[in-house]
DNA sequence: TCCTAAATAGGAATAACTACTATTAGATTA
DNA sequence: TAATCTAATAGTAGTTATTCCTATTTAGGA
């Protein structure tokens, strides 16, 4: 996937395309880190081009949110990380001692009877799995 | 469970026992809201008792955790509530409108099979499933 | 009762995020 | 292409939950 499959996304809501907005996607895009928090997007934008506040990443990055563009995660530290919606669906297991998290295909939603979830409307959901990694085991 | 319950587990661990760490416990045993706020917790005491400091609060509530008495929640906004175990183990379905919640018996990490989290020794996890609760769908 | 290490109170510090407002600039229209 | 309008931004101040610091107090053992 390129920027602009996301910025037609953007068009297609009758947003703006700003170059701050095509920064952020782009950062996702180019990151060998899937999890990024608010402050290591705006250092890596700022990195080459300084200027951009961290207000308007925390914007923009609300904004894919409700666009389904992105997802918040919460590893447990209180601070939001953020990842692009570019791969299946998945969830995490994250070591507590090295940081490092691997993803995990099982969904529990699919494996909950129908009755459990009856009289609720999903809007999303989390599973994570902490613990100490094959590595820091050793 | 009454506080003395609670007790016992701290003095076996050579813990003193304080009247701070007796009201906490006695919060969690008397409230009806069985996941409270550690702001919650510090204004239910000092209505009764003023003068306890919020530090203290904290202090002992990652106590509680460590010794496996309370457990710690969060329902995405960026703050965690506490929850005191003395139900069975159990996971939750958060209203994102009204804030309630209800708990769902079926757990995750039952049904993955062993392969999934081979070579990861598990302390914790988490599943909960936000949306619309069937009150504020009406 | 005395002693000592553990625990506490009170307040300052921190970290992550949100709110505010004057200014800028996409993109629509003429 | 230029004018216009409103969304979006920069910069900064404010907020909230939590943690840190240190002098003082106290629980529990000797």
């Amino acid at each position: 996937m390129k920027v602009d499959y996301y910025i037609k996304k953007l068009q297609a809501r009758g947003l703006k395309i700003t170059p701050q907005r095509q920064e952020i996607l782009r950062v996702f895009l180019e990151s060998s880190n899937h999890h990024l928090s608010a402050e290591e997007v705006h250092n890596k934008i700022t990195e080459k081009y300084p200027g951009m506040s961290l207000d308007t990443v925390y914007r923009n990055l609300s904004l894919l949110i409700n666009l389904g563009i992105i997802t918040e995660l919460n590893f447990g530290d209180r601070k939001s990380l953020f990842e692009l919606n570019n791969t299946e669906h998945h969830h995490h297991m994250i070591c507590t001692k090295c940081g490092n998290s691997q993803e995990i295909d099982f969904c529990p939603l699919k494996f909950m009877d129908s009755q459990q979830v009856k009289n609720f409307k999903v809007e999303k959901h989390c599973f994570e799995i902490f613990g100490i990694c094959a590595n820091c085991m050793e």
